[in-house]
DNA sequence: CACTGATAACTGACCGTTCAGTTAGTAAGT
DNA sequence: ACTTACTAACTGAACGGTCAGTTATCAGTG
């Protein structure tokens, strides 16, 4: 005869309604992260996180939607740290520029955060509304970051006369590059020294910028 | 009583054996650069080719397969070009990189030859045969191409003493990363002046290259 | 030049599978 | 006993790939 249900016994699930949102955009995270939208299953994402799909519908009306809570929960938080911190600097702009490049670059270099920005420029053309939050609300503010400090540095004549946005977009992206790279190509190319690579950037782009010659 | 055949009346198809492949491979490339890899089917790459889903497959064994050979067709002609160029030059180290630059920005903005090398970085984990080698015979050799004519500078003392592959990497990922923006963001995102966007960046790079102070 | 197979390029209907999203019912919590 | 978080089986549509049959083409024949 089948035994009883012993006392001890896990209930086979719990109810847990204010976990299941992190739970679930976590693992759609991890999962985007590994192998992009689109080859990412909800039965999957639900799975890793210890439900099944249904439940996912019960928080997310769509497999859309699900993408872009994990864009906006994920993304914003970098952009409002690099901002607290440029907006307590008071070095110099040189030193200003060489701790925002250091600091980006290490959140960048982590897997799960450039994971976003790569999605978001594969996938995006799908999600034309979460394209433009994404520009406007990271992209933009990210750029501004550096270009505001750049401006400052022109301003008290550290650096040349250059346009700051223009700047601002080539000081970021081999940042941004070189993180996407590592994803999506490092295993099949040369190891890249990222600690030198970075110092090269900060020296040649500094370098360039110098006000002199 | 039906009408027979009026001896004008044009075949409903034509056997042509040898345009098809390009024809297939042209219509791949525009659709796959439109809306990705995953996110195109092959009948729609049959009907803008004018054929039907059958005669793909009469070509090319499978999807990845014709992705493939969209990939090896359309990206080594572009390197061959360079690598012409730079064998051939005999100027100044600083007039070869701008040259480089100048040749390689224009290729890469148009968006269907930028296009492969964002469904590599997108979609490329699936398929990890044609990443390899595409990092190989393009990525590498690229880079090749640009660490040779920074080392060239630095054997004539034209430039500092700097890694060259590392300056390789960072002369081209602001390149190669505005081509990207431009297919995903730049239609939400302030507008770029390209041609001020090279300039500066060839006027910071070789500033920061220069060999003095 | 007209006719006639023979050949192979091409079609289109079909199949098996996968997956986003739905829902009726079950069990955890109170 | 009542509510609701959660499950699991289901649906309908889409897609990659196949194949039996159709038709354009051409060499060979008279």
């Amino acid at each position: 005869m089948p035994d009883p249900p012993a006392p001890t016994e896990a209930p086979r699930w719990r109810r847990r309604r204010d976990a299941r949102p992190a739970e679930i955009t976590d693992a759609a995270l991890a999962l985007f992260a590994q192998t992009g939208f689109a080859a990412t299953t909800v039965a999957a994402i639900a799975a890793r996180a210890g439900v099944t799909k249904g439940t996912v519908y019960l928080y997310f009306p769509s497999k859309e939607d699900l993408f872009a809570a994990v864009v906006r929960e994920r993304t914003l938080p970098m952009i409002e740290q690099g901002e607290a911190l440029s907006a307590a600097f008071t070095g110099s702009s040189s030193d200003l520029l060489r701790q925002l490049f250091s600091r980006w670059f290490a959140v960048l270099r982590a897997p799960e955060r450039i994971a976003l920005p790569r999605l978001m420029m594969a996938e995006g053309v799908a999600f034309p509304h979460l394209t433009r939050f994404f520009v406007e609300e990271i992209v933009q503010r990210g750029r501004s970051l550096f270009a505001s400090a750049i401006r400052r540095g022109i301003g008290a004549g550290e650096f040349r006369e250059v346009d700051p946005d223009l700047a601002a977009r080539l000081a970021t992206a081999p940042l941004i590059y070189a993180a996407l790279h590592q994803t999506s190509y490092a295993s099949f190319d040369a190891p890249l020294d990222a600690d030198a690579y970075l110092a090269t950037h900060i020296d040649l782009f500094l370098g360039g910028l110098r006000a002199d010659s």
